[in-house]
DNA sequence: GTGTTTTGAACAATCGTTTGTTTAAAAGGA
DNA sequence: TCCTTTTAAACAAACGATTGTTCAAAACAC
């Protein structure tokens, strides 16, 4: 075993370079050898590859980056990355990226524009090969992405998109998904469901909030705007809307709501107040939490398919970079709706 | 309005050197300039940061890289990043990351080997500052780890670290945590205390135990290795597991297990098999996954402070690059017991 | 054996910055 | 006014790879 340390702490990496002079040959051989380029004879490449072993030679990417001008690395911006929803989609973005051998640079806004616009600088200086972005709640104005389209790098948004773009997005069908839900909910006999809402201006609220809507026409069942709520979504928020309409005199008999988490608190609420879930009062949410599942009775909800929303755009970025893609357009996931015991109560 | 596009999709970005070009000067001084480097006249300087933001010129800082011989980027490899742990962990570490601007690559080893291994080489081809990792459940060989300490890249391991290697290693006190909670069953008379325990080769399911053993220890309650459970720690392996004992005729009164999923298969089982939890049976997790508190009853189980953690490491990497940091070590964070329902029964 | 094609490898420029060195001009001192 | 010191900007050489071009030798045909 002569001495194994190649360089050690801080030492000076192996270069293509380094390989070369040991070979008596030059850069560009070494690198054509190593590349599987032609125009560099079988022995030489097999000299060369065995050195390479040998030296443990990493490829310097940063280097290959600036000549290709590519740098084989995607961004991520997500408002959180540890949200069930979010992280899933990370994960699916990842296990694609891994298969092509690109890296994914995450971040994170925690719903604030002025990180958003921040991270978007930063990723066209990395000169990431594309972005993938769920928007924030503050992000009122694209420029920030105008800029992206401008640099020519691949843009794709989804789940919380912007309908003022030209741009490829790709989302879970919420008017589906919550149409279908509400129409469960008639169908077990609940007439007054209150709607949780988000704000208006994110899609997936709006969209939410339509089909909820239109489920109610299609019954004939009248809507009642004071059944209509808007709140930031929150174990609190829920709890405490319940109380305030309980408090205002209004008994509705269930409770559909855009996010599983106000969910959660109107379900805890109503039962503290003695109300038996579904039986008195029928409750779902709205993403697939973990604890969903896990909870007594477990909650109607929405999946938003995550892994698969992740995985599809990652492969359609893959297909832009190569050309590909076809034009920016829509793309609409299929929801699976998960009926379970909080709203399965049998008709009488 | 004269045509605001710059250079549109797909061209060519403003360099430092076509903004030196438009002023008659040297991209040396253009790169001073921006840098607020000294050797640049204030006059000079204004006019070039006026004319890059006029032409919204995005530094490349795979060019910077390649010369300064650092990205600016660190690497987070886990197991997987839909886990609230890990993703707490990762959440942590970019809030810290963010503010020195640092850019986070996150790579997800699914607990594969072979993953870990192929990341620690894209990350060191990435030439990445720094790498952070959290070892995955088949890490049996540290190589691929050598090779990045060789390369004099700083390596910091947090919650699932190697005991062989000399690097700095963050984790939570598992001991500690893990003691402290069988010490609160012993107290609520609970005697007989299965254990769910992970692979021995890892650190946290060994102390995990450690602690267990010295809390029974400790009360002088004899350790019944039968009570001591070896399983993948799932939900299913949970009701396995709980279903094999009662059918061996081992009749437990309490359930420690190393994960949170595995306590809840348990007490799913338990409680359809007529047990009430937690006084006919008294269960335990670990981890404080987010599920754990909305249950009925909650779970008791302990906080791992994945957001410090994630916090902590990058800080120590901070200051590792900066110089400052002393030899590497072991950091202990104080794991929190959450003591709720699921062992809080009357001692009768 | 001469002439042409193919092949293998050397040569050189480039990607966009950063940074050490040199040079010229401005400022200061006597 | 002349000389020294300071300052501003130009010059030039990297960083480590990729890739187009050139060149010499080997392979081939006739």
């Amino acid at each position: 075993m002569e001495g194994k340390k190649r360089h050690g702490p801080g030492g000076r990496r192996v270069t293509i370079k380094d390989l070369a002079e040991r070979l008596h040959t030059t850069p560009s051989t070494v690198s054509r050898a190593l590349r599987n380029k032609s125009g560099v004879g079988e022995k030489m490449r097999q000299r060369i590859k065995e050195l390479a072993a040998e030296m443990d030679y990493q490829p310097n990417a940063v280097a290959a980056g600036l000549r290709k001008g590519k740098s084989h690395t995607i961004g991520v911006i997500v408002p959180r990355v540890n949200r069930d929803f979010f992280s899933g989609v990370i994960a699916g973005i990842e296990e694609v990226a891994y298969e092509s051998r690109y890296s994914v640079i995450i971040c994170q806004t925690h719903d604030r524009l002025e990180k958003e616009k921040q991270y978007v600088d930063t990723l066209l200086s990395t000169r990431v090969d594309g972005i993938l972005v769920s928007l924030g709640l503050e992000t009122d104005s694209y420029e920030h992405f105008e800029k992206v389209i401008m640099s020519g790098t691949p843009l794709i948004f989804f789940d919380r998109v912007p309908n003022e773009m030209d741009v490829s997005r790709i989302l879970i069908d919420d008017y589906q998904g919550s149409f279908r839900v509400v129409r469960h909910m008639i169908e077990k006999g609940y007439r007054r469901i209150v709607h949780f809402a988000g704000p208006d201006y994110l899609n997936v609220y709006r969209d939410r909030k339509r089909g909820y809507l239109d489920a109610l026409k299609k019954s004939n069942i009248p809507v009642d705007e004071s059944l209509i709520i808007c709140n930031n979504l929150t174990i609190e928020a829920g709890k405490q809307s319940m109380d305030a309409l309980l408090k205002k005199g209004i008994v509705p008999d269930a409770l559909f709501s855009a996010s599983d988490y106000s969910a959660l608190g109107a379900l805890l609420y109503m039962q503290e107040k003695g109300y038996r879930i579904p039986q008195d009062f029928g409750v779902a949410g709205f993403s697939n939490e973990k604890f969903t599942s896990y909870i007594k009775p477990s909650l109607t909800t929405v999946d938003q398919q995550s892994n698969e929303m992740g995985k599809y755009c990652m492969n359609l970025f893959l297909r832009e970079v190569r050309g590909d893609a076809g034009p920016p357009g829509k793309v609409m996931l299929n929801p699976e709706v998960l009926l379970r015991e909080s709203t399965s109560r049998d008709i009488s």
